[in-house]
DNA sequence: TTACGACTTCAAGTCAACTTGAGGTCAACC
DNA sequence: GGTTGACCTCAAGTTGACTTGAAGTCGTAA
């Protein structure tokens, strides 16, 4: 058999022991068995936080991620779903542009104060007009 | 004067009371005077809210927040800092990117599994270990 | 005059996602 | 046979960002 002990995915995933231990105590994630009390997990285990890792770092909850997989360990969500969680993802890129090009503004801008700025406050209005557009939708 | 009471503010910017109070006590936000015991905002305070509205959908902590305004309120950040903050922007929405892409993938990609998909497991692996990358940098 | 609505304070509670700490197990090496 | 080192459990603590609840204060309108 090829199963890791925890030293060994916690190097290879970058995912810690504790982090681990906890995800199996609330099912993200699962050991395949123990030797004596270690916990042994397959490979796969690998592929699996790196979905969790990345989810994560789009903003998923841990609960919104242990919906994406299925009894199996499958990455199953339909579809359309799959399109809906995508333009979430979109939209805040979108937000995100548009705090970047602020900062960007900010530290071109000559302006001795960009509260006072035209076009600071411009891009600031739009980008808070957009997304409470956004939330109310 | 123009002054605002609070539920001015909370109509306006959208930020609840409790949070408006909640920001006062650790600083972020003042309230000019009080008329009684209800606080009055300046406009002002309007501006303020949108830009910790923003910085806070770009995943600034409330402390990160604080410290880019100096005593007058003005935002007040060096050039420099402005564009380590706009990078790190950047950074965080090509993750999103590679997210996004990924969900897209899973949507209209036949494959019976996604995780023994090769080009999904390309597209997973080379989204962390750019994370990972970033991290460690 | 009493009732209402909009505010107030302050302490305590909540939630997610872990981390920490104390005390225990176990195989392997000196 | 004693000591590492790597793991284990379980309960409790932490952090950030608020929210909630109980009890009180005001101004105004019926």
């Amino acid at each position: 058999m090829d199963l890791l002990d925890i030293g060994e995915v916690v190097r290879r995933s970058g995912v810690k022991a504790s982090a681990l231990r906890y995800y199996e105590e609330i099912g993200l994630v699962r050991s395949a068995s123990r030797i004596g009390l270690r916990r042994q997990y397959e490979p796969q285990v690998l592929t699996r936080l790196a979905v969790i890792t990345l989810a994560k770092s789009g903003g998923f909850s841990l609960t919104e991620i242990a919906q994406m997989f299925d009894a199996s360990g499958q990455l199953r969500i339909s579809r359309k779903a799959m399109h809906a969680r995508a333009d979430e993802v979109e939209t805040q890129i979108q937000e995100l542009m548009a705090l970047r090009d602020m900062l960007r503004h900010v530290a071109e801008c000559p302006a001795p104060s960009h509260l006072q700025c035209p076009s600071f406050v411009k891009l600031l209005k739009s980008a808070v007009a957009q997304k409470r557009a956004v939330l109310s939708s």
